[in-house]
DNA sequence: GAGTGGTCTAGACCACAAT
DNA sequence: TTGTGGTCTAGACCACTCC
């Protein structure tokens, strides 16, 4: 018999299919429908399954459309289909560029956001002062860059990139996205005792 | 006429009540059923609004008792009625207090936790060595420490803490939550360029 | 018009807690 | 025995997209 609930065994067969490779980012996973047919549940089922798998950034539905395994959402966690501004920017110290900034801005909490000059002002001053910070969420990774941001940061093959991915939410909703890579040889975050 | 869903007009009055104060954290929150009458929708639509609160952690619920506004579940994202060992450290340097560590482990990972001599080997050593790590998150604050707090690592009234929040994912579940309290006068996490 | 997801209903059965 | 949450069904209506 089932040990697990229905949904949940809907769950884990998409999971699979995402987890052995076979279906890819943007890969059109089966609808609402197709699951009612071929595992034999109700809708209200197969939807909990999608519904949740949305939620928890695996899926992108569309109303009308269909669902999609998520690609941008994954690390973003951004509304699909949400129009971003985007800038790319990156900042040297004496001729070395020591920082690349991927940043995404939501539209409406930022409108002004692409007309700025930011050599003047950084995006981050920008945004602080536009946006009311409600929330600022900071994640560490340790990555290999690829090959753009690798070459904009003049760093060596083989190097790894320390990122700092930066999300801040305003009025309780995400106000920007930024990744910031820094050439790991170049860079250190670290702990330190004040004698 | 109503310009939400049923199932978030009852998310956010539940949510209103809790953030207002009026439900702290343990107050016993209406019943699906209390909800069915109270606002007139079906248990379905009531239950969504619950169980995607418990999901949220903001809802810790246990079937035949009923739901209730989450405590320690906030922070951990453990599962409610979890059994867990926990371990309180102080960390000394030249006899003066540097970490608190206030740490919960799922007993089923690390079964002979509670039998270690942690002034000899740390905990993290040790879960390093019986639980194969998967996953680690860190969640940085800045708090005011509670009274105990403190006292034990001898700080000065109004000083804040450092505070990092550290979960470890083993086997696809949390395997332990650490929250380090650094005096916020003799740590600094910070950030530095190698010339 | 056909298919999609988003929501909702009015029932149902179950395991579980409290009494 | 009663009430709780956990799950599930077979319908339904809607807005939307694509053709």
């Amino acid at each position: 018999m089932s040990l697990q609930p229905l949904y949940l065994q809907v769950k884990h067969h998409i999971l699979d299919n995402i987890g052995s490779g076979k279906w890819g980012a943007a890969t059109r996973v089966p609808s609402e429908n197709d699951i009612v047919r071929s595992f034999g549940v109700s809708r209200m089922t197969a939807n909990r399954a999608l519904r949740e798998l949305r939620d928890e950034g695996v899926l992108v539905r569309i109303a009308g459309v269909g669902s999609f395994v998520a690609e941008l959402a994954e690390d973003f966690g951004v509304a699909p289909r949400c129009e971003l501004y985007c800038s790319l920017i990156v900042h040297f110290e004496n001729d070395r560029p020591i920082q690349l900034e991927d940043r995404y801005v939501l539209p409406k909490l930022a409108p002004d956001y692409l007309n700025m000059d930011f050599s003047r002002t950084t995006p981050h001053d920008y945004l602080v002062k536009v946006a009311p910070l409600q929330e600022a969420e900071h994640l560490l990774r340790a990555e290999m860059p690829d090959e753009r941001t690798r070459k904009l940061l003049a760093m060596k093959r083989d190097e790894p990139c320390l990122v700092v991915i930066r999300r801040t939410w305003t009025a309780g909703q995400i106000a920007s996205v930024a990744r910031l890579y820094y050439p790991g040889a170049r860079y250190e975050l670290s702990g330190r005792f004040r004698p």
